[in-house]
DNA sequence: TTATATACTGTATAAATATATAGTATATTG
DNA sequence: CAATATACTATATATTTATACAGTATATAA
């Protein structure tokens, strides 16, 4: 997507507002008026280049025949495209394009706190606490996390869905599972960085 | 707000549809065109009669100066907003609005099979398919059902969510907690509504 | 019965509108 | 250096478009 210039920005803002206010796109020399021109040319001119630039569709012809070709991404306020990432067995589940698997859009309403991506979970660690295999974890940034919270952490560069406890420098990991055993680290010798807080599941059958 | 004729109905969706295809409303001959009118007073008056009936604003003077008056937003936004209903003890899961807890925005390609409503999760007899209190279970509306798959049934006027299981006219109701045991219905005797099938879950943590 | 609403055809036209053309000026790019 | 994009003013005009006016016909409400 070619980037806009500032008065071409403007005449997009003001499209849109016209069909947020009226309902219906500007005309040409309603967009002059608006922006202040005093030559409809001036406003056919950004429309072209606009058009050039795929931002809009103009249908020769047709009184306010401008349509915005927006993703709905930014039509809709609280919709949101969250990728989701695959929670492979050691690595950090960054953003990067090769870890993301797809995008999710969902409202950022939907869970108490932002959803900044999904993780895959693999495995039956966390079975008990109702989180299966290919379960997509709704995962919120942070750094701020309480005992008992469900947490991704990063341990020697191993990622990992776990129950949060900490006790003075000793961390526990514990799994959901009667076949699983917690991890302990000792934060005076290991390094564990946490990546965020479980704030919601989905699950697709 | 009064009732629409069956040809208002037409013009007033005649006007949703060009807005939704092309981004501006049509003129009154473009009206005419699609509808079959020959004169541009037919579609005139109709708008006239959608304008006293408060369903669009006409602007004068203005090339296609139709705005429509319902929330064009929220209409647009119900196609994905998914009603939440209570899993009560018994009765139906209708979608009567003293049933809906609230609604979810979701993406409907999100699951497999379009999400109906979703169904608020009581007890914990579907444990062990990580199935818990208060996940919302997406459910897809429909009579086909295949062994082993997870059903929305009604049974006595009690609704139920189980794996279904069918052999010749025994019915199992089978649970996913060893602290529950199946439900077992001859389909001679009793009656089994099927509501639908469980798409997908979400949990809030 | 007399309005009033619905549901059209058909014609006419002033006003709205897209769009071309002719300029001027500055900045950027190959 | 020429070409291209940006950013305007100013004027002109063919076409689009809203909208009024003149009819016809049926149904419903006061």
């Amino acid at each position: 997507m070619k980037k806009l210039t500032p008065q071409q920005t403007k005449v997009l803002n003001c499209i849109r507002d016209n069909i947020n206010k009226t309902g219906f796109p500007p005309t040409r020399a309603e967009i002059c008026s608006q922006l202040g021109f005093s030559s409809p040319n001036s406003a056919e001119t950004h429309l072209r280049a606009l058009e050039k630039k795929k931002y809009i569709e103009i249908r020769a012809g047709s009184s306010r025949g401008i349509n915005i070709l927006e993703n709905s991404q930014s039509l809709r306020q609280n919709e949101n495209k969250v990728p989701v990432i695959g929670l492979v067995a050691a690595g950090s589940p960054t953003l990067a394009s090769e870890n993301i698997e797809r995008k999710l859009i969902i409202d950022q309403s939907m869970f108490k706190k932002n959803v900044d991506y999904f993780l895959k979970v693999k495995g039956m660690s966390m079975l008990d606490a109702g989180i299966l295999e290919d379960d997509l974890i709704a995962v919120h940034k942070t750094d701020k996390v309480k005992n008992g919270d469900l947490a991704v952490m990063r341990v020697n560069d191993e990622v990992t869905l776990k129950f949060f406890y900490k006790k003075n420098n000793l961390l526990e990991l514990r799994p959901a599972n009667n076949d699983y055993k917690s991890i302990f680290v000792d934060l005076e010798k290991e390094d564990v960085v946490l990546e965020g807080l479980g704030v919601g599941l989905i699950r697709k059958n």
